[in-house]
DNA sequence: TCCCTTGCGTTCGATTTTCGAACTCAGCTA
DNA sequence: TAGCTGAGTTCGAAAATCGAACGCAAGGGA
């Protein structure tokens, strides 16, 4: 069982974490979410190998995080790696672990980017909810039930 | 700037991001959250080398995310690995892949895994909320400010 | 036309990680 | 005494990553 068969796992977890447990694909998506769109400022940004950068692109495209969207400088057409909805929906994930980081790695750090709700200014967190009864809940609150 | 220089920037998503991007670790975590407390267990369970599997036990013992905690069975004195309350505060990072893994990859999967709220029977849902004004918020409604 | 620049990769040899099988070691148990 | 078990450690082979050089297509300028 090498690490790449968790891809395809029946698990809706593992398959995620499979994902986004390579290597520099969490540090790649966060400088998307934050607006890098192209391969030169990706690999001027992160220092990430360009062989390495190709292939995590490739993977996000595959799996339809990312898509290539054509546009136009100096009157050529080039292309850009945009999200998907897909990869829009990471959101949660990525908060997930701002979230975690400024309460365990550094409370008192000034953060190098602020990030704040358009409508009223307010801060950003990342939580889990109850479904049913809409409660805030921990993993003390919930129980798992394994299948089969 | 290689990849490990990630795990000191001034960043509270760089940091979390490089610890849980490394290889295995998010898969580790999981199997963790869903009760393994074992070195046999682990690397039964997940297949992985046993030289990776002490490698990254001894991060996330180093970061704080897990502690070793002795049991006695068999009158013998053993140790198992438990998450602190700051590896339990990962939760929503778990449940955030999750809850995107429920969306995107297998919408009408039977999961192999079953979650569900102990006072209410509820499903379990990641999201992200304003801290101000509690409403839910998607990547486009929060505004990105750089600093300097 | 010829040469230069840009953005985006690809290639390749050297270095790191990971793999997997064997080995170690301490504390029971027979 | 010999064997078993949980928890690692060691080590040679295989895979992933690195960084530097190369390739290439589409302009632009002379």
């Amino acid at each position: 069982m090498p690490y790449s068969s968790f891809a395809s796992m029946p698990c809706t977890l593992s398959r995620p974490a499979a994902l986004l447990g390579e290597r520099w694909t969490l540090l790649l998506l966060r400088q998307i979410f934050l607006g890098t769109r192209r391969f030169e400022d990706f690999q001027a940004t992160m220092d990430i190998s360009r062989s390495v950068l190709t292939d995590r692109l490739n993977v996000l495209l595959q799996e339809n995080v990312l898509k290539r969207v054509p546009y136009h400088e100096d009157g050529r057409t080039r292309h850009e790696y945009r999200l998907t909805e897909k990869g829009r929906d990471l959101y949660p994930v990525l908060m997930a672990l701002r979230t975690w980081g400024e309460k365990w790695m550094a409370p008192d750090e000034e953060e190098s980017f602020h990030l704040h709700h358009r409508d009223c200014g307010g801060g950003v967190r990342a939580k889990v909810e109850c479904t049913g009864c809409g409660v805030e809940l921990t993993a003390r609150d919930v129980q798992v039930t394994a299948r089969e």
